[in-house]
DNA sequence: AAACCTTTCAACCGCCCTCAG
DNA sequence: ACTGAGGGCGGTTGAAAGGTT
């Protein structure tokens, strides 16, 4: 059977809002709130279908939009959270504050996508599109891209269920005021960060495990390169492309502070050789995460670098092979997690 | 100055999910 | 378990603005 509609759409306004429209929109929600979306139109005194009038306020209207344009950070936010969760926009907007799903996805497709295809780097796959820059197959990668794959899969759930509980507060406060924030998430929610981590480290799950009950589906393994393959085309590449700025626009020559050794939190600083603070036993079979690297980096000491506690896997025993894995992958993966890290509120209790 | 082309982005469309009844 | 309403999400469209010839 066929839906109905979700308004009755003969004699509704459609195109671009008038400053009338959009007053009318404000004033009502900002008086009643919006409540049922459906409902809205009649009561504002609007000519829209609810749908539009919800788009209008979540896209423009709403009081908490950032416009204009990308920062630098933002654009590099949004190039690594789309090489790890690919185009699920809305989860990619909830570590960008202030910024919408549409504008995200307006941005990338009209500005990054292009991009990044001008570099020689595949927008869907993060890869190299010449595909000379391949990656090895080693079991030890593999591992890692498995690590990885999990690893995304998790935070894509972690963040289905932020913005769920998001909405959901959204609906519960859905508060005529125009400057209620959802204050009233849980940390985890308020505050974009791989808790998934915390979970994990009460309940360590054994990744290759033959009882887990993840699941990869064709599009996210595919969307998820090997660490090396990773490590040329966005790190590694992005050391060469950066430096095409003869080809490129002007605004790309900014891109050249991407260097292959550079990580660069939201703060702006750069972090040479950081290494995210999480001693998760999860993390250690992957590139660019082992214990002992929050320790060595508190303590300041340069004595052994982060090769050494590379190679040191959860049960202590060194793997040098795993020091094969050079220090680009370190930094590459290193950039990704940091990044999505670096927000994170203070630590709460590990999860039971 | 005008015609044409390209880019941008607000808005729409349709599918999907959740949840209440 | 089933159904339909409500809302979210990602893909796509098209008007407007900007650039080029």
């Amino acid at each position: 059977m066929g839906r109905s509609p979700c308004c009755e759409k003969i004699g509704l306004k459609k195109g671009p809002w008038t400053p009338e429209e959009d007053q009318k929109l404000l004033a009502y929600i900002e008086e009643h709130g919006h409540g049922s979306w459906r409902a809205l139109p009649a009561k504002a005194g609007l000519q829209r279908c609810g749908k539009s009038c919800r788009l209008r306020w979540t896209n423009y209207l709403r009081p908490d939009i950032k416009r204009g344009k990308f920062s630098l950070q933002e654009e590099q936010t949004i190039i690594q959270l789309h090489a790890l969760l690919g185009n699920r926009w809305s989860a990619i907007a909830t570590h960008l504050p202030k910024r919408t799903d549409n504008e995200i996805k307006n941005y990338w497709n009209t500005h990054l996508k292009k991009r990044l295809a001008k570099m020689g780097i595949d927008p869907v796959t993060h890869k190299s599109i010449s595909g000379t820059l391949t990656g090895t197959t080693d079991d030890k990668s593999a591992k890692a891209a498995a690590s990885l794959s999990h690893m995304a899969q998790w935070e894509s759930a972690r963040l289905e269920a932020e913005a769920r509980l998001a909405r959901e507060s959204k609906m519960r406060t859905a508060a005529p005021t125009l400057h209620a924030q959802p204050t009233n998430l849980p940390a985890s929610a308020a505050s974009p960060c791989l808790d998934v981590l915390h979970a994990w480290q009460g309940t360590k799950i054994d990744l290759e495990s033959p009882t887990s009950t993840l699941t990869f589906t064709g599009s996210n393994s595919a969307m998820l390169p090997t660490p090396n393959t990773n490590r040329l085309d966005v790190s590694e590449s992005n050391s060469a492309m950066w430096h095409q700025s003869d080809e490129l626009e002007s605004e790309e020559s900014d891109w050249q502070f991407f260097s292959r050794h550079q990580v660069l939190g939201l703060d702006g600083k750069e972090r040479e050789g950081d290494f995210i603070g999480c001693e998760e036993p999860w993390l250690s079979g992957m590139p660019g995460v082992g214990p002992g690297f929050t320790g060595m980096l508190l303590d300041g000491s340069n004595e052994h670098d982060a090769s050494e506690c590379w190679g040191e896997s959860s049960n202590g025993q060194t793997e040098h092979s795993n020091q094969a894995l050079d220090e680009e992958d370190k930094n590459y993966w290193n950039g990704v997690l940091g990044m999505v890290n670096s927000e994170l509120p203070p630590q709460p209790p590990p999860l039971v």
